[in-house]
RNA sequence: GCGGAAGUAGCUCAGUUGGUAGAGCAUCAGCCUUCCAAGCUGAGGGUCGCGAGUUCGAAUCUCGUCUUCCGCUCCA
């Protein structure tokens, strides 16, 4: 089976069995929108307890908030999302492609960059030690053609993007005749704006002052509670403040799945510290955040750092996680160190102070923050695809197991009778999974051979399966049966509960962090 | 959004030149009483993605629309 047949029958695999849902199915669906179904939402809470617990019971310095998705739409303006999430696109008739109008009219700018540049070295090797740059720059005909030329477009570039006009967009694109890079032509459409924030409006009327946008990072929400936090928990710098909350972005393709959902979840932690620290604390933060990763067993050999090259706006060191998927390694985490820049900027359009006062040198300042922002849902889909597994037995026969790590798994134990239309066989079970309840999400099954009931919780990931057969009446025992291995074991019914607890307890893979 | 492919039962799919909707698995009830699924009997479940059009008659032909998958851009 290739990776890509792989993929679709884990999207099919996890409609079967309750994890993931298209949105809104019998009305046709809503695009990359998805739900999480009965056996998702365990996984989901699972992986999300694993980060928080990790994040802030295991330092002493990280403390949890959950603030809302509805914010002040000036939050928006000091990060630069309503900047930089507008982007306007233009479509070649010709090669079918899309662009981003400003970064056409900016790779036109620099090759402008690069005439001007050819010419000066022209000029250097013509004039050999005798060489004036700047006399050259100022007088020679064509680097002046090209300056001109360039100090016009850039003019008119920046002009069109403070006034947000599409139509300048394309003028300036057509003006100069600049081309699609695969068809060659200039034949353009209308460049159109996509807002990648979804917007809404808040009060009863359709007042445009009421704009509001809904969060497209958790991030923001950190930032302008940092003083808050600060202060009431007399947090002293380096701390962390770690989030777990839904963001939206109106993505012009949102595809594969919940790789690229419009509506996400994300887990976030920025982790203030003292300027000029940040690149220890952004090797620190990689180094921590892959431990957590390769912690759940499924290969570090999946997992992979990819530094940015390209650095956001915001960010002065930047590096993905990235998760062998079966659509190949795609980005799982990121972790970027953003400066000053949330604060300061928060700081600026505010107007209020928000700085640090360090006891130990005595001097105020904003904090540097690095940032790890890991996608819930990417994870999620990182341990189905990864757990998903078709095996051939040694009977000749085939199972679909999902060898979910066992303190992720949706249910930790499923309780059977060996036989149905026995009382005492039943009642005991029935006892059994009353007593192990409290502690464990466990399944009650009698429908259908044993071997099937196997089956059925091995297509959802169960790590443990405990029968009761005739012998456990006289012997108070019961027969264990391990999901990867197929074994089984004896285990008397007192046992059972420090069995899997063992094994499915979330805070023995906290231990080994 | 553009180009290509697809949408029939919970899942995987069949359905001939247009003539009242099918299978396997799954589900439910019963039988069998069995430690690695697919034994027997029976039952439920589909306005064929949705909406128009052509036709005496449409799952099938035409148009529109929605959704999914594969490419282009972006990203947690």
């Amino acid at each position: 089976m290739t990776q890509e047949e792989l993929f679709k029958v884990l999207v099919a695999h996890c409609k079967e069995y309750g994890f993931i849902f298209p949105s809104s199915e019998i009305y046709d669906g809503l695009a990359a929108v998805y739900d999480y179904g009965q056996m998702g939402v365990e996984l989901k809470n699972n992986i999300k307890s694993y980060w928080w617990n990790a994040m802030t019971r295991l330092n002493e310095n990280i403390v949890g908030i959950d603030s809302c998705i509805f914010m002040h739409p000036r939050i928006w303006e000091a990060s630069g999302h309503v900047a930089a999430f507008n982007d306007p696109l233009i479509d070649n008739k010709d090669s079918k492609k899309r662009y981003r109008a400003d970064v056409l009219i900016e790779d036109f700018l620099g090759k402008i960059e690069e005439k001007i540049e050819k010419e000066v070295a022209k000029g250097r090797k013509k004039f050999g030690e005798n060489f004036d740059e700047e006399q050259f720059r100022a007088t020679n005909p064509n680097v002046q053609r090209e300056l001109k030329k360039y100090n016009e477009v850039h003019e008119a570039y920046k002009a069109a993007e403070n006034a947000n006009d599409l139509a300048a967009y394309k003028q300036i694109i057509v003006d100069n005749n600049i081309v699609c890079p695969i068809s060659g032509t200039c034949n353009w459409t209308d460049v159109r704006q996509f807002n990648l924030m979804f917007k809404t409006s808040m009060g009863s009327t359709d007042d445009t002052a009421n704009t509001i946008y809904l969060r497209p990072e958790t991030a923001q929400g950190i930032f302008v509670n940092y003083l808050n936090v600060q202060k009431t928990g007399r947090m002293k710098l380096p701390f962390g403040i770690a989030q777990i909350g839904k963001a939206f972005r109106n993505e012009i393709v949102a595809r594969q799945f919940i790789f690229r959902m419009r509506e996400f979840e994300q887990m976030e932690m920025q982790f203030f510290i003292k300027p000029g620290t940040e690149l220890q604390w952004f090797a620190k933060w990689k180094e921590n955040r892959m431990k957590w990763h390769v912690n759940l067993g499924m290969g570090a050999e999946n997992y992979r750092f990819h530094d940015h090259e390209k650095l956001a706006h915001y960010a002065n060191a930047a590096t993905d996680v990235e998760f062998k998927f079966p659509f190949g390694f795609k980005e799982l985490e990121g972790i970027h160190s953003r400066t000053n820049f949330d604060l300061g900027n928060h700081q600026k359009y505010s107007g209020k102070k928000i700085q640090y006062f360090d006891p130990e040198s005595g001097e105020s300042y904003t904090p540097y923050v690095v940032e790890t922002s890991i996608g819930v849902d990417r994870m999620v889909l990182a341990v189905l695809s990864h757990s998903y597994k078709e095996e051939q037995l040694e009977n000749g026969e085939s199972r679909v197991v999902l060898s979910i790590p066992a303190p992720l798994a949706p249910v930790k134990a499923a309780v059977l009778p060996l036989l149905k239309n026995n009382e005492e066989l039943t009642n005991l079970a029935q006892k059994i999974m009353d007593d192990l309840k409290y502690d464990f999400n466990c399944q009650y099954d009698e429908k259908d051979s044993i071997g099937k009931r196997y089956r059925r919780q091995d297509a959802i990931g169960t790590p443990f399966c405990i029968t009761v057969d005739h012998e456990s009446l006289e012997d108070n025992c019961v027969t264990v049966r391990d999901r990867d291995t197929m074994e089984q074991q004896r285990v008397p019914i007192a046992e059972i509960r420090a069995l899997i607890d063992k094994k499915v307890n979330l805070n023995n893979l906290l231990r080994n962090l």
